[in-house]
DNA sequence: ACATTAATATCAGGGGACTGATATAATATA
DNA sequence: TATATTATATCAGTCCCCTGATATTAATGT
């Protein structure tokens, strides 16, 4: 006779884990269909709100406000360099640092997609609840 | 002069969007440390869990279940198959589809994951909201 | 019966996330 | 001063996610 089964098969789909996956994937690819048309994905434009907040950001500063490695943030500073949104140039006096600037054309490209994603994150905060913010914040801190 | 700022600086930082996105990475990260040992990725425990709850499933099937296109699922496959984690069979009546079974090693494998990934599902639940579950699966639908 | 449409699997390529490794510059310490 | 540590940038490789394209089989409609 067979063992009985005592492993219970646990279930993703009802996990919390997995609706955070889906909610999370759901609104990046709004944000990407909505960018799309600028040629932007939505970690692009993150860090082009942020170069927007602080000009002449290293690559190690963004990366620390996006929390991702600088590997990262580097793969994608390289390409918007490539893109021409944004303009590199080593720091004046220390060696190692280069300081990134939002090009002329980075800034017209920005200033349109800031519209075009509004939309994302009204829709988002009308399903949400009130605290849903902080609480997912909660969480990352949590598991961190 | 110069003209008056009337693009309003958007800080990602402070949206909906940035913290769906860091918890969910967080999620992600911890799940991933907990399964490193034996050698299973959190989307790979995902599928396999979808196999001991429907075995036999196919490509299209598992792709539809994980909310992931059929070509991602396709390479998540072959690899699981090439770890000797699952086995694929073409279906004996239906000339295209391949059926996926977990093999023994896999099923091995899967059931002492459940135990190292209980943990992490447990710590964001104690971090989050009681209708967080139900929150986050309405943002995905309003989003999609 | 034949033609169209839908479903399935799969190849190719790119973006963004990770780890691991390396080189170099700045800083701290012995 | 010389050495060790830290910070920064960057190369290489892997995984998961996407889009686009293609081939094949099944189902449907005329």
């Amino acid at each position: 006779m067979p063992p009985p089964e005592n492993d219970v098969p646990f279930t993703p789909h009802e996990s919390l884990g997995y609706a955070l996956k889906r909610a999370q994937q759901a609104l990046r690819l709004h944000m990407d269909r909505r960018l799309k048309a600028f040629g932007l994905t939505a970690p692009q434009y993150n860090v082009l709100c942020s170069l927007e907040a602080e000009p002449g950001a290293s690559n190690a500063q963004l990366a620390r406000r996006a929390f991702v490695t600088p590997q990262t943030m580097q793969s994608m500073l390289v390409k918007l360099e490539r893109a021409a949104l944004i303009e590199r140039t080593p720091d004046s006096d220390h060696g190692r640092i280069q300081r990134t600037q939002l090009s002329r054309s980075g800034r017209e490209t920005l200033s349109k997609a800031h519209q075009a994603v509004q939309e994302t994150e009204r829709l988002a905060q009308a399903a949400a609840s009130p605290d849903a913010m902080k609480m997912l914040l909660r969480v990352a801190e949590a598991l961190s």
